[in-house]
DNA sequence: GGTTTAATAT
DNA sequence: TATATTAAAC
């Protein structure tokens, strides 16, 4: 192969809770001459990357089941910063693969990777520039204003003209008087989930979710309902429950 | 008496 | 099913 065609240099972040495997991977990737930083979890690579704004090319995360809420953590970083992420796992099954792919993830990899198909990555880079072209281009809707639940991103779903939105995407304002009730857009939920996060799961109640969101127009109620449906909530409720099973049976 | 949550309604 | 409303529980 062409040592030249790959964009050496490329930084790369890499994720996992496994550090001897964390390793394995910065030893690869060095291998594919890109420039490697590795993190043990989400929350400090995170602020790693809010630190180092743009020096960032692509993420690599290992799902950390049972929190999948470092997915959602990702997923803002990722959204805000559009830096594509590659999630990895050593299981493989279709409904875990769909559900990243269809939540923003740009690859699922199954361990052990390959370097094969780390020489690939940086396909996603570009990728994602290139999509973020032609979404402005064709003046087409955002992914974030689609249902949060929405399976695929093709769905057609009306826009909200009136949410009220920054430069950055944050959505600041949920009034449409067109719409008898709320819509939890991708964005919104994503802003939810940042806030659920940055209390603890045990702190994370209506009347802050709310507080730490500045949404206008967003009623208390209507984050408590979200809160119950919220999949994120119940996952992490059964994961303390398993926790404090597990340390006191 | 406000807030949270379970249950129920739409 | 997703969101809203009710009402009990805290």
């Amino acid at each position: 192969m062409d040592q030249a065609l790959w964009p050496s240099g490329l930084r790369v972040l890499v994720i996992d809770n496994n550090s001897s495997y964390l390793s394995v991977m910065e030893e690869l990737l060095i291998k594919c001459s890109y420039k490697v930083t590795t993190y043990k979890n989400v929350r400090e690579a995170m602020s790693f990357i809010y630190g180092n704004q743009q020096t960032v090319d692509l993420i690599i995360c290992d799902v950390f089941f049972p929190t999948e809420d470092s997915l959602l953590i990702l997923q803002e970083v990722t959204s805000k910063f559009g830096i594509p992420t590659v999630i990895m796992s050593s299981n493989g099954d279709t409904a875990t693969v769909m559900k990243y792919i269809t939540n923003g993830a740009s690859d699922f990899l199954i361990k052990p990777l390959r370097i094969e198909e780390l020489k690939n990555i940086w396909q996603h880079v570009f990728r994602k520039q290139i999509g973020a072209e032609h979404r402005k281009c064709n003046n087409a809707e955002h992914v974030d204003q689609l249902p949060y639940r929405t399976m695929g991103i093709t769905e057609a779903t009306a826009t909200l003209d009136s949410e009220i939105r920054e430069n950055n995407g944050t959505v600041t304002d949920i009034r449409d008087l067109r719409k008898s009730r709320l819509s939890w857009t991708m964005q919104l939920h994503r802003q939810f989930i940042a806030a659920v996060n940055s209390l603890g799961s045990d702190k994370a109640v209506p009347n802050k979710i709310l507080e730490i969101m500045k949404v206008k127009h967003l009623t208390r109620e209507q984050v408590a309902s979200h809160l119950q449906a919220s999949p994120e909530k119940f996952e992490s409720k059964i994961a303390q429950r398993w926790r404090s099973f597990i340390i006191e049976p």
